[in-house]
DNA sequence: AGGCAGGGAATGAACACTCACTCAGTTCAC
DNA sequence: GTGAACTGAGTGAGTGTTCATTCCCTGCCT
């Protein structure tokens, strides 16, 4: 029962020793995963399933992963690290045109353009996230949203950089920022509507207008007429408030 | 094992014969249902569990449906019909201020508002149609898309309004109609994001502007200078290469 | 070369469990 | 007493996971 105790605490069993090895094995079988997942089900798909379509048994599976659920973590994270990586590049990018004070709407489409290639890059992982999101660990699912949170605070810092430009009214700086980045992912999440796009870039090019559309929108009166809150060429008519704090 | 085949070819068992009863039994269970699936999913959410919170015994619950799939038949299709009604009330409403000749802007706004807040009362189920649309029949599944598809229209007829009064431009018509239902869902579906927002009404304020300035967005040159098809207020300071086309 | 040992990796039958669904039997209002 | 309505133990199919066994490859010894 509780007899030896010697060496490892987990996984008595075989198990892929070799690193590299290992993460080829993973990769495959969650590539398998993922497109049984994505038409399916995360619920639907058994494990066997799996193990059939990746030429494997399903011991072998378990070789690999330690559960069913560490399958789907393990696309979520690789999904995630992605993000991650391409969301540094454009920080950085967005640090030099920004000292190079290169126009604001420039800005903000440079950024778009990216942000919605890799939107469709992913876009399969991305309806898998609206799908399974709450097949997740509470933690799992809040690095999720961590992250997305940090995408949004992204594009929200090149709408201020177009808002201290004077280009951009400044209100709703967070909604305007929400509001890209749900029209970025409807490409994934809603493309059934958007057929008459064939690619990316054609949906891309049709919604720049759009975006800038959203980020120059002014609030409005409550009877709905816009209030004019600065001039967007000449004089500012009258500063409301202070800026900063 | 082949034995008796005397009496009914289906459910030889007790049923519900009052419709009106049946009715309420569904009901009662389909709303005790919707409360489970949207916290827990749906395959995660047992027969058993729905029949103890129901306060009935398992075998009742089949007695009211004749599968667990079918209760979230039900549940979409109750949702489905809640829609439909209000969009029927929503065009007539809509060809009535037509023919008065309103102002495009505030027809829209008009129109947006009571959808907006439809898609808040129903927001739950939005979410759970989000996450288990793949559970459904294929058959099922189109029927809700196509649900959504005639909103889509609707909204388009609202647009190409402006777009006859002069007042929107003509292009992207669709885009624009599918970027104004998906901002509307994303009240149900991103909320989490949105927690500034206390009510739909805040949401909804703060969005009429943006809709506003999606709809009245214009085409952009390919080098993302806006092509000015309509001088809408006076002068252009200065409009760069020929207008159309 | 040939036999052999060692161990990493693959296997799939077996296990324990959960689930949707059934149905013989019970309840109870009329 | 009748029968519509309800009951819940039972059924069998299917699940994720385990592990004793087998496979296979590499290096070593004779």
């Amino acid at each position: 029962m509780k007899g030896q105790v010697l060496r490892r605490k987990r996984k008595p069993t075989s198990q892929v020793t070799d690193e590299k090895r290992l993460l080829e094995g993973k990769e495959r079988i969650a590539a398998v995963a993922a497109n049984l997942f994505l038409d399916g089900g995360y619920h639907s798909t058994s494990v066997r399933e799996i193990a059939q379509k990746a030429g494997l048994s399903v011991g072998s599976v378990f070789n690999y992963f330690t559960s069913k659920e560490e399958i789907l973590f393990f696309l979520f994270a690789r999904n995630q690290e992605r993000t991650e990586a391409s969301l540094r590049d454009l920080r950085a990018e967005f640090a030099r045109l920004k000292d190079e004070g290169v126009d604001p709407k420039d800005l903000l489409l440079l950024a778009y353009e990216p942000y919605m290639r890799l939107t469709d890059e992913l876009r399969r992982y991305t309806v898998l996230g609206y799908q399974e999101l709450k097949s997740l660990t509470v933690a799992e699912r809040r690095r999720i949203l961590e992250g997305e949170e940090r995408i949004q605070h992204f594009i929200e810092e090149v709408i201020a950089y177009g808002v201290e430009k004077g280009a951009f009214p400044p209100e709703d700086i967070d909604l305007k920022a929400h509001c890209l980045l749900v029209l970025a992912q409807s490409w994934a999440v809603r493309r059934w509507a958007l057929k008459r796009f064939a690619k990316v870039e054609d949906y891309l090019n049709a919604m720049k207008s759009i975006a800038l559309g959203i980020v120059e929108s002014e609030i409005l009166h409550p009877n709905g007429v816009a209030m004019v809150t600065s001039e967007r060429e000449k004089e500012p008519v009258h500063h409301e408030r202070g800026t900063l704090s």
